[in-house]
RNA sequence: GCCGCGUUCGUCUAACGGUUAGGACGCCAGGUUUUCAUCCUGGUAAUAGGGGUUCGAUUCCCCUACGUGGUACCA
């Protein structure tokens, strides 16, 4: 079997893309380019999804920032075209109609109340949430149990109705999932599904077939959660003729909550104060303005749930492409940890160079009104590169190397103050005026002062630090010192 | 209720049927840094329970428990 690789992407835009969106697309990505083979973005908008405005360049610009794109999609077009759910909407009521004709499905007549009344009549405490299914079907007014008459009136009359597929007696629905291997159902478990609502728009599980046939896909990736209605698409790509030509599914294990209980969910961020897009989705913040570097975040969502059976846990995407196995990827869900999230974030901000990480840092600055000439800003950055574990963290890391503290803690200080600390630091910089301007030769002539007029270092390092910048943080002070230079020094130096 | 899927430190996870059950995050302790962070060293802590199969089960099988998903004219 020479097939070529044809992995999908289909997100529903109705409510942004969470990170367990985010990671099928990385791991369908990773499948498809490790194959060789085509990475496609089809749009799985509905009647009523299609109208969320922005959802769809939302989902574009995410992993484009994840750095995924896709060959094949809405915007780039491609040789299976629409890409798009909504635009063919005309073809799903012909494959349905078709099932109908070869016995496979029927017409079902029945209103919302109807239906209602029916679960509430068969419901029991054995069977909490009766089936529209082979028990009861019919009882119902569907094209089943009516003459065929009768049928075709309702339909020339335009009465809403739907098409539900036929789900047969007594079968046993056999797939083999990538990552669970076999799996089994009872056909007898199985409800009659809505195929095509009343209003023509196809469910998700006639969509999705008919758009994977027509686009020629050969692996799709998805959410655990569709599990338990792949049977009934087993069942349709049998029943519309196109067995052997149905793709192999690989179900994702779910991203839970990190609290407990359920699938993490797009209230969740905010609830529990993390974000769960990847970029910032109407009111919610994301992944990229918290201040994740994106390899970062790539690296994170790849590490939940896949490993590469080594101990190593830094993942580029380059690595990614290389190393990711699909065989390799777990089976049970995984609470999502912000914790070890940040973590990762901050070790790749302390492996980049400077000249890597600057890029990422000067919008931070920009928006604090901080600016400096490239080269100020590294030899800067290099200083405090391992403090900052988010992007912004950069500005309160750098401010007071561009200006002096807005606040210092006088009461700290004058606490600690004696005369000699007036003196001690009056001599400092009549000292500096003739010294070498490097931080070992400040280092050293501080530490001859203090000696020759007999003060103890710890006097008089620390309320140092605080005038400069600003209270008990920062990185060597000598070194903070050499790079402000002696004017703004003895600037900063207060008496008291 | 029924059906599917799952179950190794608090969390993410590793371990051809043979390991003192490994790593990472977190936490704790010590060291470096006369600040804080980084960094280094060490520590803490797990095979859900019960039956099999086997010379030997984290690993294979069964039962139970628990978790999770589904049970919609939502995806």
């Amino acid at each position: 079997m020479n097939q070529e690789i044809r992995v999908r992407f289909a997100p529903s835009p109705t409510g942004g893309l969470h990170i367990g969106g985010v990671r099928t697309a990385l791991f369908s990505y990773l499948f498809a380019k490790k194959n060789n083979g085509t990475f496609i973005l089809r749009i799985e908008d509905t009647d009523q999804t299609r109208f969320v405005k922005g959802a769809e360049d939302y989902i574009v610009e995410s992993l484009k920032w994840c750095g995924i794109e896709a060959e094949e999609s809405p915007q780039n077009g491609g040789p299976y075209a629409p890409y798009r759910q909504s635009e063919r909407k005309a073809d799903y009521r012909k494959y349905a109609e078709k099932l109908v004709e070869n016995g496979f499905a029927y017409y079902a007549f029945d209103t919302t109340d109807e239906l209602t009344t029916m679960r509430e009549e068969f419901k029991s405490t054995d069977n909490p949430s009766p089936q529209y299914d082979k028990s009861t079907r019919n009882k119902m007014k569907n094209s089943l149990t009516i003459s065929e008459a009768e049928t075709k009136e309702l339909l020339d009359k335009n009465t809403p109705h739907v098409i539900r597929i036929k789900v047969p007696a007594d079968e046993q629905i056999k797939f083999t999932d990538i990552i669970r291997g076999d799996i089994e159902n009872d056909s007898n478990l199985l409800d009659d599904k809505v195929l095509l609502k009343a209003d023509g728009m196809p469910t998700y599980h006639l969509a999705v077939v008919v758009d994977d046939y027509l686009m020629k896909i050969s692996h799709v990736f998805r959410g655990e959660e569709w599990l338990p209605s792949a049977p009934i698409h087993v069942l349709l790509w049998r029943y519309l003729g196109w067995e052997n030509l149905a793709p192999a599914w690989a179900h994702l294990p779910l991203i839970l909550k990190p609290d407990g209980n359920g699938k993490l969910s797009k209230r969740d961020g905010e609830r529990l104060g993390f974000p769960v897009f990847p970029i910032a989705w109407q009111d919610n913040i994301g992944f990229r303005e918290l201040g994740f570097l994106p390899e970062a975040f790539v690296n994170m969502l790849a590490a939940l749930g896949w490993n590469d059976g080594t101990d190593e846990e830094f993942f580029s995407m380059k690595d990614l492409l290389e190393k990711f196995d699909v065989k390799r990827i777990n089976k049970a869900g995984a609470k999502f940890n912000f914790e070890k999230a940040l973590w990762f974030n901050a070790e790749y901000i302390k492996k980049m160079s400077v000249d890597e990480l600057l890029p990422f840092i000067k919008p931070e600055l920009k928006k604090a009104n901080l600016g400096a000439p490239d080269e100020e800003l590294k030899k800067v950055l290099a200083l405090v590169q391992d403090r900052i574990n988010l992007l912004p963290d950069a500005v309160a890391e750098m401010e007071y190397f561009f200006r002096k503290p807005a606040e210092v803690d006088t009461e700290f200080l004058q606490s600690k103050w004696s005369d000699q600390h007036n003196d001690f630091y009056k001599s400092l910089i009549e000292k500096w005026q003739n010294t070498n301007w490097f931080k070992e030769d400040l280092e050293n002539s501080f530490k001859e002062l203090a000696a020759e007029k007999d003060v103890k270092l710890g006097a008089v390092m620390l309320p140092f630090r605080i005038m400069l910048v600003g209270g008990k943080f920062g990185p060597n002070v000598f070194s903070i010192a050499e790079q402000l230079g002696l004017a703004e020094v003895s600037q900063r130096i207060v008496y008291f």
